[in-house]
DNA sequence: CCAGAAACGAGAACGGTTATCATTTCCAGG
DNA sequence: CCTGGAAATGATAACCGTTCTCGTTTCTGG
């Protein structure tokens, strides 16, 4: 009956950090995910955090992406989201659909590996970088 | 008439890093590039490496990748191969065909851009880690 | 040959991620 | 209910690739 709070302890912190990606509408980092856990009924170290990130990943349900600056990005996979980013200052752009809607590695060449999922990413200059570096 | 040796700082230190790229058969991380050059006769130091990277990076030029634990590998454009990479290990295999020849986002979302290059990574679990972690 | 600008590079600083390891939590049996 | 061992946890230290800083060197073209 009570509202998601109050309650402790009872989801397998694995669920709720999935559950936390999902909610957000943006993708988040490591670090990200710690802080908003940090304040939850849920807290968990940031080792804690990795940790299950790493597992959600092969477990194929979340994705991660690297920036430019290596930062690493999460995000549900089910949100099947690709980006634009500027080479230059970072800047992202989502796009709206997915370039590559169904690709799949012919079987042969993913000899043994079980596909959990892909990231499909373009760089570029956005118009700012352009002109700032144009003159 | 010599070869490419006992010749000293003609060449760009720019072209000579990207000829560095070419002439090496798989990617390699800045500290790799910056080690190959040490022993040339064109050193250069890890700063001014990383500098022009990014440089070429804004040209067009060289592509770069993360590996799953964040490091950064570079290869020129030129080279359209792409990667399927254990999740777990980090293993990874380069792709015979690049599965997406030609995608060019539509000029209309990739507002102002200028598109320089992709990166399309599949990630899964090779067959290693998947027995290993089966039982 | 000279002054100002751009490029360099050695080493310090950074910062996100990972490893450590002592402690806590689970659980299947007694 | 106890109990002992295994697995999970988390505070903190360690890592390590990359970026910054800043004094020096190299270019440019006047």
């Amino acid at each position: 009956m009570a509202p998601p709070v109050a309650a402790a302890g009872l989801k397998d912190k694995q669920e709720r950090l999935l559950e936390q990606l999902l909610q957000a509408d943006t993708e988040l980092t490591g670090q990200q995910v710690h802080a908003l856990l940090r304040q939850s009924d849920l807290p968990m170290g940031l080792a804690t955090v990795y940790r299950h990130l790493r597992l959600l990943q092969q477990k194929g349900l979340v994705r991660c992406r690297h920036l430019p600056n290596g930062e690493a990005l999460y995000a549900p996979t089910e949100r099947d989201e690709h980006h634009l980013t500027c080479v230059d200052c970072g800047a992202t752009t989502v796009l709206e659909q997915c370039p590559m809607p169904e690709v799949h590695l012919h079987g042969e060449q993913a000899s043994g590996f079980r596909l959990l999922f892909h990231t499909l990413e373009f760089f570029g200059l956005c118009s700012a970088c352009q002109e700032r570096q144009a003159p």
